[in-house]
DNA sequence: AAAATCAACTACAACGTTTTCGTGTTGATA
DNA sequence: TATCAACACGAAAACGTTGTAGTTGATTTT
């Protein structure tokens, strides 16, 4: 096992000093073409790396960012990360992943374990729990540090900080009208509980669509699940939901859901109980992984383009990293909406 | 924005020694409890935390270990990061985690980038491209410079380190063998090309199955799929080639896929042409994802349980990283198998 | 009263870099 | 011959920590 070779070890090796090696290595017109020869032989000989540490310590910045997210077993978080990591590669930094698992201490006790200068920036997006709580004390803390922070998709007002975000309402308007403009009379919406950002504005979203068209609002038709539940669970009970919505409405027409998941479930409950999509009833989701592409059968569903939401989010930490290196004066906070776009396939007309 | 404090700004508000400072917050006896008590009063009032790099680069260590896989948009990887992730962090590690995208030269890259002191150890699958061209220096390269590295799930017999896998060939076996039992005559393989490790794996596992039996291998039934091409016309070939299958062999009754994806895109090209699944025809996939479970008819399937594996593997890179500082005799290589489950569903009788 | 002990600190080196500020040779110029 | 720039290099500080090896001044021991 050959240890890693420093500017020490090869200093001491030709007889020269650690500077002259440092410059030698950068090219510095202070040596002579001569030595830096030498020097670059020998440490490309003995496979010479700078360390990243001491570089990180000198320089004060890591070249990393850090994402946090609540759930990686998730396509849509998984996308992100791509978008991310594709970025921040492209201009020579690493991603350190941080798990929250919905969890409000896990969220904070990642941050806190990278904020101890593992990391320039943050990329985050919030737990469950920190929406419910609404505390949101550790984000302006690091925001204090000086580290900037760019919060996606689950985003709230009171951060002031970069966002990226999808048109939620938006998205969910659009696709609910679509449902009215292929024939629907009677749609009901899978949402979550009204914490969840990204569920309360698609639910506003469908609101917005139904009184476009002079529908009547019907609370009986709004399911506003918990899934703050055992996993199993959750399913379980929102079939059971599903079922006697189909059941007690069996003049349904529509649904909207606020994930994919919920889409396809709705879909299998309906299948189950003879219920023909897209004849009898027509479904639309939002996000457009893996199930939607693959159910049967397949899912139209609303696209949030994850991995542009990553990419433009490691664009605006990246940007703030270095923006603070140039110590300009601050710019104002950016909030950008990603388009959605609304993927017909079979579950619709 | 205030700065980060230092040891040395605790020392000059209080008028004594960094030393003392250190010190006082480790509880050194060395010093005086009213040192310490008033040394740990201003500190906690200037939110003093310990610089991570700077400790890093005194340790030699950064307590932090990096992933690479081939791609983050998939079910499988996304377990094992979660398994390592949580693994990890519980023994006070971070995960920075690289894309190779299926590329060899992104996987050398991100961990060149990675070995230059960023992290103490490395869980590595390697990318297609990497079993392609079994070129696997890069490994070996890290290996020598004493960077602990476990691989898993591609894993390949060149590289003396620490593996997790799955008994792939097993788990096919008792899948085909499960197929055969419940009433299959006539089984088609869906395979990768044999360069990927685990695709050759259960190929093998399939044809013990099928001798174990007496059951004839025709290798008409055997469809070797090469992925490598762009996503969407992957699919569509693979939908044709099943199809052409089902249609050439229309006493085909059991299918058995290597992926979760295959085995559904084989179930959907099915229904589309009439076949009852599992009346007429049985199939089983392999990875316990989101499309097994929410398929219709859900997919009986071989799971492999992704988040054990990555925590075993982050058991084993830590031990390694942590018996390296201890410069005890190095121990010998761990292969860990992880058993597989068969998960049966509807898509089998 | 000198010597030893002890408590409570401080100085310093080290981790691996980069960079600023020297410093000792040259060779040319006044 | 003294002066000076150009050249090629070295010393040292700095980034933030920790641990070892001093250094005080006071108290105890003999």
């Amino acid at each position: 096992m050959r240890k890693r070779t420093t500017l020490k070890e090869l200093a001491k090796e030709l007889d020269v000093s650690i500077s002259t090696v440092s410059k030698a290595l950068k090219n510095s017109p202070e040596i002579s073409q001569d030595t830096t020869d030498k020097v670059k032989a020998f440490a490309k000989l003995l496979n010479y790396r700078p360390n990243n540490i001491a570089l990180s310590l000198k320089n004060k910045k890591t070249k990393t960012i850090g994402i946090i997210i609540p759930d990686i077993v998730h396509h849509f978080f998984t996308k992100v990360i791509k978008g991310v990591e594709q970025y921040a590669n492209n201009k020579g930094y690493n991603v350190i992943v941080g798990l929250s698992n919905e969890s409000f201490s896990n969220e904070v006790i990642n941050m806190e374990m990278l904020a101890n200068g593992s990391i320039d920036g943050f990329i985050v997006s919030m737990s469950r729990e920190t929406m419910l709580n609404q505390d949101y004390q550790h984000f302006n803390e690091t925001l204090n540090e000086g580290i900037p922070l760019v919060m996606f998709d689950r985003i709230v007002n009171e951060i002031p900080c970069d966002k990226v975000a999808v048109d939620d309402s938006m998205g969910a308007q659009i696709a609910v009208e679509t449902l009215i403009k292929k024939g629907a009379k009677k749609i009901a919406l899978i949402t979550t509980k009204d914490y969840i950002s990204v569920g309360r504005l698609r639910t506003q979203g469908y609101i917005k669509a139904l009184k476009k068209y002079k529908i009547d609002l019907v609370p009986e038709l709004i399911l506003k699940i918990d899934d703050n539940l055992l996993y199993e669970n959750s399913i379980q009970n929102l079939e059971s939901q599903i079922k006697i919505l189909l059941t007690q409405h069996p003049d349904l027409d529509g649904i909207f859901a606020v994930n994919e998941l919920y889409a396809v479930i709705a879909m299998n409950v309906a299948k189950g109980i003879g219920i023909k999509i897209p004849e009898k009833l027509q479904v639309i989701g939002f996000t457009d992984g893996m199930l939607s592409k693959h159910a049967t059968p397949s899912l139209s569903t609303v696209s949030q383009h994850g991995e542009s939401m990553g990419q433009k989010a490691a664009e605006l930490v990246i940007n703030r990293i270095e923006e603070y290196v140039n110590e300009k004066p601050p710019k104002p906070f950016n909030t950008i909406i990603i388009k959605t776009d609304l993927i017909l396939r079979e579950s619709t007309k």
